[in-house]
Order: structure tokens, then C-alpha cells, then sequence
DNA sequence: GTTTGTTGTTTGTTATAACAAACGACATGT
DNA sequence: ACATGTCGTTTGTTATAACAAACAACAAAC
């Protein structure tokens, strides 16, 4: 150990499929991609200024992931989710997220839930403002902001994946809702229910939550069961 | 259409990393990899006869799963669990494979739960032959079976994720103890609940049985945590 | 006009080579 | 002896080219 050591940091090694990975998550995430339509292998990779190589290795594993579907000539399509589909995913969030939320009220410190209580006051801003983006995001560390202090990483995992799969309809909400929702803050409630450590109320808040946006973007769903927004995306 | 429509069938297209990985996947449920083992891209290639592509494909798909862990280099290992990472494990299997029973037990029809009522005497004989292999398999299938009932793809898929990612040290337990639980057939009441449309009897019978293979399991880790098989494989 | 066959383009797959980072063996210097 | 530096080997990463399957457009035949 050298004087240095102080001043300079660990360089980590971050190989290109690994950036295009994350690039491709986040846009995901953000609804930047159409449902249905297929992402290309040169495409991306001239996007992305790479060979086609890391894009294949991201690609497949965002389809192994399950967070792609594949058509027909193994290529990698945004899902497209139809009710039954989306059905079974808030079945799996209910339960995943519902025993997270049960763990993280038997664990949780009052610091840990008084930084959830900021990003409360935070979004509360937001929707007001009515900054849908800049809300979806700051909601989404809330929920896994909860998950985290279960201390259970495969569980905060695959709940993860699981927002993913819904990822490309997330953003299909409206602020219009959001603000609707003022009368019932289950997030606030469940927050409560963690800082009194009641688990199952906390647990079912947190259901009821899921339950309550699901219904709503069953609501978006067209004649044929497929999930549209409500405005096409300019 | 012509006549020779009904003769001949569909012909299946299936890449060498789609082959690669259903191998490297059977191969790990069958405990043949060593825990905290490489896998190592030429060195598969060759077994293969492949190039190191598609290996490199069916690894990275692996990877992604979470069913291999990845090591310093961006290497593949073999997972290596400790007791709190099979803990962690063990409540999501409880938590999803429970609610895959209880949705079984609303759905199931009186011919399916044949079925697996005759899969569990064929159980019944391997066990008492002690073939261990072939029982491994077949309970498997029944616990599978089971899920299936329930309708629902993504829960069946996140669950075979769970097994596949303790695969390495499921075939661990040794024949004993399976003998040793003939006093209490979980197996069996979650079946006969089942058919008596008791969702919670079900349910609470299947995580018995999760729970009570997680606590052998528990019982081989070392002082270290890291779990171990009784008798080195030959 | 509909069907069928052809052709060019698109797109994922595989092999290969060049590359770069990490590791170990070995030697060297204190 | 121990620390340090060098070099060869191992191993994952990336780019590239050749390839094959699927699709669409178009032309020919009935």
C-alpha cells in the first residue's frame, strides 16, 4: 500500500454488452421502446457505435431474461402484453412483493423509514407538478426501496424482473390517475404499517396497490385483450 | 395443402446454443457440475464440437438466469450456495410454490390429479429400490405437475428458476433420507387436499415439504456455511 | 386475377482471428 | 526468505466474414 491509494479509485471493467444491456433495461423502463416491435441486431449496433456482437450478447440475455419475447427467427421483440399475461405478472408481484413487504416491516430501522417517508414528500411534489417521468421513477425506488430492507436479494431480484416484463406499459399511466388516487394512498399507508412493524398491513397495502394499478391498465386494454395507451406516442 | 400434409411434421429449428444450453441445464439438475467449479468456453466448445460461440451463448442465457454464478473474469461458475443464500431461496420457492398450489387446487380436474397420484407410487417403488436417480426425477415431475395446474407460465417459469439455481446440490440428499420420511408423505396430503379443493391444506403441505428438505439441506453446510455433499461424488 | 416460382434483401447464426486482461511460474534483487 | 518484476499461458471480449433461413417484391403461367 502506497500513498496513492487514497486518491484513486478502483477502475472497473465494464465490457460493451454490459453497457448496451443497461442502456436497453433503462429504455425499457422508460416505455422508449413500441410493444410488439422487434430490436435489431445491426440496428443497435450502429446505434450504439459496437459490432453486432455485444448487442447479440445483451439481447440474449434480456430475452433469457424473459424481459424480450422472441419471434419467429429467434429475434427479440418488445413484449406486447395482452390481460391474461399481464394478469399472471400482478399474481407474481402480489406475492412477491406482498412477502417483501411483510419481511422489510419486521427488519426495517426508523432511518431507513424516514428516507422512504422523503421520497413520499417527493412524489407528492411531482404528481402536483405533474412530472409523470420524473414521478414514475422516484415511485419506483419507493417500491424497491421497501423491498431492499427485506435483506433478500433473489427476492429483490426477481421482482425486478418482473417490472421489467411490464416495463414497455408502465409508462401507458396517465398523471390524470395518479392525481385520482389522492384519497387512497396506499403507499403512505404501507409506510405506516412498516414503521408500527404491522407486516400484514403492510403486506396488504402494498397488494392492494398493485392490484389498483393493474385494474387500471386492464382498463387500457383494446377489444383484441392487448394493453394500448390511451394516446399514441407522437 | 397436398396429401402428404399429414405424413410429414413440422421441421424444428433449434441453434447450437439452444442445444448447448438445454445439455449444460440438464447436466446441472443432475448435480454433475461441482459447485464453485468454471466452466470454461473452450473447454465446452470441445466437448461440444463446437465453436466457442454458441457455448458462449448458452453460458451468457445461464448467467442471465441467475442459475450460474458469475466469477472474477466475467467467468461462469457453478453456484456454490451457503446457508443464507439457500435460506433466501428456500422462503421465494415457499412463497411461489405455495401459491402455485393453492391456484391448482381451484383448477385441478379429477384426471390430472391421477395423473400425479400415479407418479407418486411410482415414487413410492424407486424409493423402496433406492434408485435415487430415477426418484429424483419423477419427483420432479410431480412437484411440476402440480404447478402446471395452476395456468400460469410465468409463475411455472420463475419456479423452475428456484430449482434450477439450488440443481447443483438437489441431488445431495441421499436415499436414506428420503426413506426416512414415509411417517410424513407431504407429497400425498398436498395431493389428497388438492383434490378435496382445499387451497390452504395444499399449499401448507407443499411448503412442509420445501421446508423440511431445506433443513436437511441445512444440516450438510459446513462450518464455513457452504453446503456439502455427505459422501465426495466418485 | 390468382397462384406459383424466382430473386434480392434482411437478419440471425457460426467460425475464426486478433485482442486484452488476469493469473501463475519463475527469476531476480534485497 | 520475501517482495517484485517479467513473461508465457489462459480465458473472456470484440470485430468480421461467410452462411443459411425467412420474407417481400416481382414476374411468369394458368
Amino acid at each position: 500500500m502506497n500513498v496513492a491509494d487514497r486518491s484513486l479509485s478502483r477502475i472497473a471493467r465494464e465490457p460493451l454488452w454490459d453497457r448496451a444491456h443497461a442502456q436497453l433495461r433503462e429504455a425499457l423502463l422508460a416505455g422508449r421502446f413500441e410493444p410488439g416491435s422487434a430490436l435489431v441486431l445491426r440496428q443497435l449496433a450502429e446505434t450504439f457505435g459496437t459490432s453486432i456482437t455485444p448487442v447479440r450478447d445483451a439481447l440474449a440475455r434480456l430475452v433469457a431474461q424473459g424481459v424480450l419475447a422472441q419471434g419467429p427467427r429467434n429475434s427479440a421483440l418488445v413484449p406486447d402484453l395482452d390481460k391474461g399475461a399481464l394478469l399472471d405478472i400482478m399474481v407474481v408481484r402480489s406475492e412477491l412483493e406482498g412477502r417483501a413487504t411483510r419481511e422489510a416491516a419486521s427488519k426495517a430501522a426508523p432511518a431507513e423509514i424516514d428516507a422512504l417517508e422523503a421520497l413520499l414528500s417527493e412524489m407528492r411534489g411531482m404528481i402536483a407538478r405533474r412530472e409523470l417521468d420524473a414521478y414514475l421513477d422516484v415511485h419506483r425506488r419507493f417500491h424497491f426501496g421497501i423491498y431492499a430492507l427485506a435483506g433478500i436479494p433473489i427476492l429483490d431480484e426477481m421482482i425486478e424482473n418482473l417490472w421489467l416484463r411490464c416495463g414497455p406499459i408502465l409508462s401507458f399511466v396517465v398523471p390524470e390517475y395518479v392525481v385520482s388516487l389522492k384519497g387512497t394512498d396506499h403507499h403512505q399507508a404501507a409506510l405506516d404499517a412498516i414503521r408500527r412493524k404491522d407486516g400484514s398491513s403492510a403486506e396488504a397495502e402494498i397488494v392492494a396497490d398493485i392490484e389498483e394499478a393493474g385494474r387500471y391498465l386492464l382498463g387500457l386494454a383494446d377489444s383484441s385483450g392487448r394493453i394500448r395507451r390511451r394516446r399514441p406516442a407522437g
